[in-house]
DNA sequence: AGCACGCCGACT
DNA sequence: GTCGGCGTGCTC
């Protein structure tokens, strides 16, 4: 075998399928899972070696050899690996970039996978006058060399420790020779434990899903269905204690803002450990880091975002997809996966459980649990004996208000205070407003680059696009006619400085993406959040999402009716899931919570489910409605997304694509459209998108197979960029 | 995606 | 004469 072998190389191309090679001269063939530095066109790149055959589609003389081999050992496992070929297939995305996306930077940039130090040593021996010269010019350097000459050969971080700032004086240093500085493979570090923490002693429910969760150590998907504050971290955190002490991991996955330090000390307190956190506020070296520690088994709890789905693990006893209906495990652009749905299919692959959690559970879930294909845990009372929050609704008809804040919101939020409570104030847009109107002309400041308003963003005078970003200074004065402008309706920022003014006596707190843009504000503002030192918080879903608040007891939602007509026909499960969220803020402790929801339409099918039969209410109709329609999870979608400079560039691309899935003639494949998109030019590009829905997901897949394999090579597609979207989130 | 080749326009 | 614009083609 070894003679004729032929390596199937993964490569960062946007480019299908894998790259064969040959063997490096003169050493063993590299197993599947190592890195490879293999000459590919003009330029050398690193690959990952997918598998070994001995067998090419292509003449042997067109392959090139493998120049160098990375990697002593497979830096990923079969498990993972099948994974990443699972994901390439099933999302139609080069195989290249899944590894891409699998592989933290570092790694991708071909650095060791071992943990190495950085040795700090002196070049030569100074005496006692020429270490005085040198002291006169360059001071900082002179103390480090005299530093060195005390202790000899040193790691990188005693020197950090001892000159935390020598990292100036480094260049120079090594410039003029007088250091030198050598990477050599670190000790393995100790793996630090604490005693761990005991929790609250679990309620029935609680302890009956334990159960039911240690009964098994096979594959099997379990929904935790508890109302918020019913204590679902408790039950996995139980469970992970268990696996921990077999010596088993656990993979968590929680949304990007579910990801909160407070989350992770209490995570830390439990298991007596550190887990190994992977998410986006991370450097370089301390992604890795964490990898390591996953795929070394020294990590028992891996914690990370969407991306973390691909971490290896040695020891794989259990996978946690922790507020599961989140859009953001949904990846949005490239490589458009999901992880909730990759955890699944992982965890079958390792025959081991999979937990998905959550108060708002998504209409796929639910309907898993009415096909008994997942197995439905419950918790319905809140923990610690907290009732649930009364809600109620205001006809913004009947109690018109200004800027966005009803007569009877306001005196709410006074007698709230005034008991000692806190109130939170939901509004799910950013900025001052969203529109600035001429009052004489009705001229309506939009963007230039996409078909949409700009919002006003009176705290630094601009003008903001949120959907391409762009930015321009705020005027007072009509674009078209030169008359006064009008900021028209409300954004968060505008209801802060409407309640700091109706109330001058307390504290107000904003949290948005705007308002903690800062490192650390967020966490500053999270933490007055939680002192109860804020009164009165205003912010958007960042602040309805996994956040306890001990003293809030009202939640008031300024506007909900944006969601209320929505033209996806997922909007109704968002909102739900959205008021549910943010409504679970109130009253998780001794006080009972009260909800206030503002809406100009009243009468709305909607807000009779939801308020009298709650999430699960919306969640039966909305099922019913989908399965009458024909609409996921009772069939499957996949969208091809198409954008271009010219109008009826993507237009043209997407009726061949219609043509050509027409032609593939899978009967029961349906091709809606294509369409322009509802916002149809964006960032200056015009987008259009086809839609493929079936109800059998292998037929579907054929098509797109069929699809990708053709449209490369079709003259429209020269003209557009194109992406696929396997199981789409949103459709417009 | 990169990267090269190639074929036309406006510069020292 | 040549520097550089981006259309086209290729990467085992």
């Amino acid at each position: 075998v070894s003679r004729r072998a032929v390596l199937k190389v993964a490569i960062n191309a946007p480019l299908p399928g894998a790259f064969d090679y040959l063997p490096p001269p003169h050493a063993d063939v590299p197993l599947p899972g190592t890195r490879v530095r293999v000459p590919f066109g003009r330029r050398r790149e690193i690959g990952l070696v997918l598998e070994v055959t001995d067998g090419s589609d292509l003449p042997r003389s067109k392959l090139k050899r493998v120049a160098s081999v990375l990697d002593q050992q497979p830096i990923l496992g079969e498990d993972e690996l099948w994974l990443i070929g699972f994901t390439s297939d099933y999302y139609h995305h080069p195989v290249g970039e899944v590894v891409a996306a699998a592989l933290p930077a570092l790694l991708r940039q071909g650095r060791p996978f071992e943990a190495t130090v950085e040795f700090i040593d002196l070049t030569a021996a100074w005496d006692a006058d020429s270490l005085h010269a040198l002291a006169r010019r360059a001071p900082r350097q002179a103390e480090v060399i005299s530093h060195l000459q005390s202790t000899g050969s040193c790691t990188k971080d005693a020197l950090d420790l001892a000159f935390p700032n020598w990292r100036r004086v480094r260049k120079p240093l090594l410039d003029n020779g007088h250091i030198r500085i050598e990477e050599r493979l670190a000790e393995p570090a100790p793996n630090e434990r604490r005693e761990a923490a005991d929790g609250p002693t679990l309620n029935r429910e609680q302890q009956a899903a334990l159960e039911q969760l240690r009964a098994n150590d096979g594959f099997c998907t379990y929904l935790l269905d508890g109302v918020t504050g019913s204590g679902k971290t408790e039950v996995y955190l139980q469970v992970m204690r268990d696996l921990d002490a077999a010596g088993k991991q656990t993979l968590i996955l929680v949304p990007e803002i579910g990801l909160t330090p407070q989350f992770v000390e209490r995570l830390e307190q439990r298991l007596g450990s550190r887990p190994a956190l992977l998410h986006s506020g991370l450097t370089d070296s301390e992604r890795l880091h964490a990898w390591r520690r996953a795929a070394e088994g020294s990590a028992s709890v891996v914690l990370g975002t969407r991306s973390a789905v691909f971490t290896p693990l040695k020891n794989p006893g259990l996978i946690v997809v922790d507020e599961e209906h989140d859009m953001s495990f949904k990846q949005q652009e490239g490589l458009r996966y999901s992880a909730r749905d990759l955890a699944v299919a992982r965890a079958k692959r390792l025959q081991i459980p999979v937990v998905l959690g959550s108060a708002t559970p998504s209409l796929d879930s639910l309907q898993h649990i009415a096909a008994d294909s997942y197995k439905h845990l419950t918790l319905s009372q809140r923990a610690g004996g907290a009732m649930p929050p009364h809600l109620r609704l205001i006809d913004t008809n009947r109690h018109p208000g200004a800027e966005g804040l009803s007569p009877p919101l306001v005196s709410a939020i006074d007698a709230h205070i005034e008991r000692g409570g806190q109130a939170l104030i939901f509004l799910n847009r950013r900025g001052f407003a969203p529109t600035l109107i001429c009052g004489a002309c009705s001229h309506i400041a939009d963007c230039q680059r996409c078909d949409s308003r700009l919002t006003v963003h009176l705290r630094d005078r601009t003008l903001v696009c949120h959907h391409c970003g762009g930015i321009q200074p705020l005027n007072d004065t009509c674009a078209a006619c030169g008359a006064q402008t009008v900021p028209l309706g409300e954004g968060t920022e505008r209801i802060e400085e409407a309640l700091a003014r109706r109330f001058p006596q307390h504290r107000v707190t904003r949290i948005d993406s705007d308002s903690t843009r800062l490192k650390g504000t967020m966490d500053r503002a999270l933490s007055m959040a939680v002192s109860g030192e804020a009164r009165i918080l205003v912010g958007t879903q960042m602040l309805s999402k996994g956040h306890h608040f001990p003293q809030l007891t009202l939640v008031g939602v300024v506007n909900a009716d944006q969601g209320l007509f929505s033209t996806d026909f997922r909007g109704g499960e968002r909102l739900a899931q959205s008021l549910t969220q943010v409504a679970g803020r109130a009253g998780r402790e001794r006080q009972q919570g009260e909800v206030l929801i503002q809406t100009a339409f009243p009468q709305h099918a909607f807000w009779g489910e939801w308020l009298n039969g709650g999430y699960h209410q919306v969640a039966r109709f909305g099922l019913a409605e989908r399965e009458a329609a024909g609409w996921p999870p009772y069939s499957r979608l996949a969208l091809i997304r198409a954008s271009g400079h010219q109008r009826d560039d993507p237009m043209r691309f997407l009726n061949r694509a219609a043509e050509l899935a027409r032609e593939a003639r899978a009967a029961d494949v349906r091709i809606l459209g294509p369409v322009s998109a509802p916002m149809e030019r964006r960032a200056g590009r015009y987008r259009g998108q086809l839609l493929l829905q079936s109800v059998r997901r292998g037929a579907l897949h054929a098509v797109l197979q069929q699809l990708r394999n053709t449209l490369h090579a079709e003259p429209a597609a020269r003209r557009v960029r194109w992406s696929m979207d396997v199981d789409p989130l949103e459709l417009f």
